[in-house]
RNA sequence: GCACCUGUGGCGGAAUUGGCAGACGCGCCGGACUUAGGAUCCGGUGUCUUUGACGUGAAGGUUCAAGUCCUUUCAGGUGCACCA
């Protein structure tokens, strides 16, 4: 017998796969589908990461699994390619983001193809490929048409050193992560995407997906719905302020009122606030600070009360101060709020700085002086006329059945969600097909004119005023109206990296189609996706944005299924040795090329799935892996004991039926790790028996197959196993042989074990107790007391209560 | 601050409905083989004051029985940032 040689026989086993064409994925196949996925990567120039293939052999597991339970399956690999850092690294080099891309993809590669993953590499697709993202271009034109997008004013981080606009990611603690350099907010008008008008049905159909329910709850709280009222405050120069509460019945509690700085009735109002100059002084400043500073600052409440103007609370005719404070957002609500510092810790805090009233309503907390109560389970109202002496829950719909009767105020449901921000003054991305009519306004360039392709620059960078690096081709900017024929201006600004991603499950059913974004047949067959794995990363932005896009080609009738993944889990983080998260910085990154070259793929595959569970981060080990290297080494060398029976022996035909339905439902259960323990237990059996039949070691090398694909199709082979092991049909047990005829028995007194006995399997309660009780142990122990209760569970123990 | 997650040997981690805590692997200790061992094989390995007792971050509680359930609390991680 030969050394195991991994060098050559994973390279063998990679060829034939792909000679054979052993994973394409047939449309429209006799057999059922199933379609998994996993998140495709953003091809770095750092290369794969190992964390990257811990999602990917975790799911390459569940597709190798499926095909030998014959179903047609796929699973797909693509890139997702645009982005800045590819975009800075052409900047900074002068070289084109196509060319780094495309080098960065063969290094992704060669490397996913040496660890022999069962993409099906036909279906690769390729964000910054014309022909992908001509149907990125065509959605969001959809989604233009009906509506879903528009223009508005936003705020976006300027670097006033570099002169550019800056994405958040890019400002580091508060300034210019590359120049150092102050950033500041501007605002810049942006394409934004109505995902507002979805949130809802975000919310409702995660009742019809199986995702971890850590993930639906991170969905949940980022749609952040909220039931509350808008309540109407006249003000003392005779305008009204809508503001937005979740809390109607402290309405008597509230002691003063906040704008938002931006809030447009300030302006409205200028003539009549005394105070206007310190109040232009503070929004100034509100503006000027980035979004980090505003934050920041956060622990310290500051703002400015309008002078000579005041607020009528509703509910009771009292007058009430007005100020405008940057802790009321403009985004969300009203962007103004009545404040019942009593029953609201922010509002406390800054009562306590300005030295405003605290009112108590709702008692049952403490001194109301000394910290806010917010509970809303408990408490009892009072100093609140007709609500008093409700609970808060009889009092928040009372209090606003009459602000509706009243015509004061009304029910309002409010998201923390905001619009989509869907422009960037950036080179690499998809440009937006929009062109600009002094006429017509903003126009859809005609769907045969897509793909509206990058035009060719060789200088990347962003425009000085943070206008987009498009507004320097000139020639491609200027064109013609669609609808008049006058002049028109394209829009320059190009998508974010979201865009690309949002669709990508959908052209992977149909991925050379140049008709449609994916032929009905193929979406009908494939959709949705059955099994989506990825990091917790992307359980917000990322799944929702696609979720919404899903939604909306849904109503237009492009996709047959209201969602497009039915099941949805996470991995956790793979750490350095040193247990903090692996970068160049800190010195702890390991290479997967490195690895594979000193222990091969199937040791790499096996150990990343051995290291710890599945969803929970955890440190590398170079030791661990090597110890997956002599697990594999051990199945390998196992060769010199197989004897040529074809079945099970007696004495391991239990343990190999326990494996086979041990090994089967933890693959399912993503529980790789103890499906990885049963298979090494069962090779200490082999090892401790001396011999293995044929039939046995096949076994073990059938079920070890998903997860260490190479050495296990050599020993296939060399054992006249027929065909491709990858394509051979999953094992069957047999439950009756997975249960011994004897199993032992715990035997307690007062749930401190005394002994243990040997029963057979089907002993019932009471043939249980009595044995327990005739147990010397317990007699020795039972002599002279009371025996108060012999509990007896089956299969499990006896526990004897003694007194 | 809020939300979610996690605390189990020297380390990574096991442990259906509450039912033998520490599977499996690493490391370590001892032995065999060996010119050699960072190779391979065999045996051992939670702690202690070892006829037994104690042990799952800490403190209480429920129960015949708690790593698992409840209450309080401490520590670490991740995400979001004043969401009215």
């Amino acid at each position: 017998m030969e050394n195991y040689n991994f060098k050559v026989i994973e390279k063998k086993w990679q060829d034939k796969w792909e000679e054979a064409g052993a994973f394409h994925a047939e449309t429209n196949s006799k057999k059922p589908k199933y379609f998994t996925m996993i998140e495709f990567p953003y091809p770095s120039g750092a290369g794969l990461h190992v964390g990257h293939p811990r999602s990917y052999t975790a799911l390459d597991i569940i597709a190798r699994k499926r095909r030998m339970e014959g179903y047609n399956v796929l699973y797909p690999i693509g890139w997702d390619a645009f982005g800045l850092p590819t975009e800075n690294f052409a900047i900074k080099n002068k070289v084109h983001p196509k060319i780094i891309t495309e080098k960065n993809i063969a290094n992704f590669t060669r490397q996913l193809k040496m660890l022999g993953f069962s993409f099906d590499w036909s279906r690769e697709v390729n964000t910054t490929d014309p022909a992908y993202y001509k149907w990125t271009q065509w959605i969001f034109m959809q989604l233009f048409k009906h509506g879903l997008a528009y223009k508005q004013e936003m705020p976006i981080n300027w670097c006033t050193s570099c002169k550019v606009g800056l994405s958040n990611e890019e400002v580091v603690n508060g300034v210019c992560e590359r120049c150092g350099g102050e950033v500041v907010q501007r605002r810049k008008s942006q394409w934004m995407l109505k995902i507002t008008e979805y949130a809802q049905r975000l919310i409702d159909d995660l009742d019809d997906v199986d995702y971890l329910e850590k993930i639906k709850i991170q969905q949940k709280n980022w749609i952040g719905r909220s039931e509350g009222a808008e309540v109407k405050f006249k003000l003392s120069t005779g305008d009204e302020m809508v503001v937005y509460t979740t809390r109607a019945d402290t309405l008597f509690g509230a002691t003063y009122t906040v704008m938002s700085p931006e809030h447009p009735l300030i302006e409205k109002m200028k003539d009549a606030i005394t105070n206007y100059d310190e109040v232009e002084a503070y929004k100034a400043e509100a503006a000027k600070k980035s979004e980090f500073e505003r934050t920041e600052l956060a622990k310290e409440k500051t703002g400015v009360k309008l002078e000579g103007i005041y607020a009528v609370n509703p509910a009771n005719g009292e007058k009430l101060p007005v100020f405008i404070s940057d802790y009321v957002l403009v985004t969300y609500g009203t962007g103004a709020i009545m404040a019942v510092p009593a029953h609201d810790s922010r509002d406390w805090d800054f009562a306590k700085k300005f030295n405003l009233p605290i009112i108590e309503v709702v008692a049952g907390g403490e001194d109301v002086q000394k910290e806010a109560y917010t509970d809303v389970y408990k408490g009892k109202m009072v100093n609140s006329g007709f609500l008093t002496g409700m609970t808060v829950k009889e009092a928040i719909p009372a209090m606003i059945d009459w602000l509706e009767k009243e015509g004061l105020g009304k029910r309002k449901v409010n998201y923390k969600l905001r619009d989509w921000v869907f422009s960037r003054q950036r080179y690499w991305g998809e440009p937006i097909p929009l062109v600009h009519c002094d006429k017509c306004g903003w126009v859809a360039i005609p769907e045969s004119e897509l793909p509206l392709e990058l035009p060719e620059l060789d200088v990347f960078e962003p425009g000085e005023n943070g206008e987009s690096p498009l507004a320097k081709a000139y020639d491609w900017i200027n064109t013609t109206c669609p609808c008049c024929g006058g002049p028109a201006q394209r829009e320059t600004d190009t998508m974010p990296q979201w865009a690309g991603s949002s669709w990508y499950f959908l052209r992977y059913t149909d991925p050379h189609n140049n008709d449609v974004l994916a032929s009905k047949e193929a979406l009908e067959y494939w959709t949705p996706v059955d099994w989506y794995n990825g990091g917790m990363e992307h359980t917000t932005l990322h799944l929702l944005y696609s979720r919404f896009w899903h939604k909306f080609l849904y109503d237009i009738g492009v996709v047959p299924t209201k969602e497009p993944y039915m099941k949805r889990t996470s991995h956790g983080m793979i750490l350095g040795e040193n247990n903090e998260k692996m970068s160049k910085s800190r010195g702890n990154v390991v290479n997967p090329d490195e690895v594979v070259d000193e222990f091969g793929a199937d040791a790499f595959r096996t150990y990343e799935m051995f290291i710890g569970a599945f969803d929970q981060s955890t440190p590398w080990s170079q030791q661990g892996l090597k110890g997956c290297y002599k697990f594999l080494e051990r199945v390998w060398n196992l060769q010199s004991i197989v004897t040529d029976e074809e079945g099970y022996s007696k004495d391991l035909e239990k343990a190999v039926h326990k494996t086979i339905k041990k090994v089967g439902e933890d693959f399912e259960r993503m529980k790789f790790n103890t499906a990885i323990a049963a298979m090494m237990s069962l090779v200490n059996e082999f090892t401790k028996k001396g011999s293995v039949t044929k039939g046995e070691y096949m076994t073990l090398i059938t079920l070890l197959n998903p997860v260490a694909p190479h050495i296990t199709e050599e020993l296939w082979e060399k054992y006249g196993g027929e065909g491709l092991l990858s394509l051979h049909p999953w094992l069957t047990y047999d439950e009756a042989k997975t249960v011994d005829d004897e199993i032992e028995i715990v035997v307690q007194i007062n749930g401190k074990i005394r002994d243990k006995i040997l029963v057979p399997a089907d002993i019932d309660k009471a043939g249980l107790e009595e044995l327990a009780l005739k147990n010397d142990k317990i007699k020795d122990a039972a002599d002279g007391k009371t025996v108060v209760k012999v509990i007896a569970i089956p299969g499990r123990l006896v526990n004897v209560v003694i007194k």
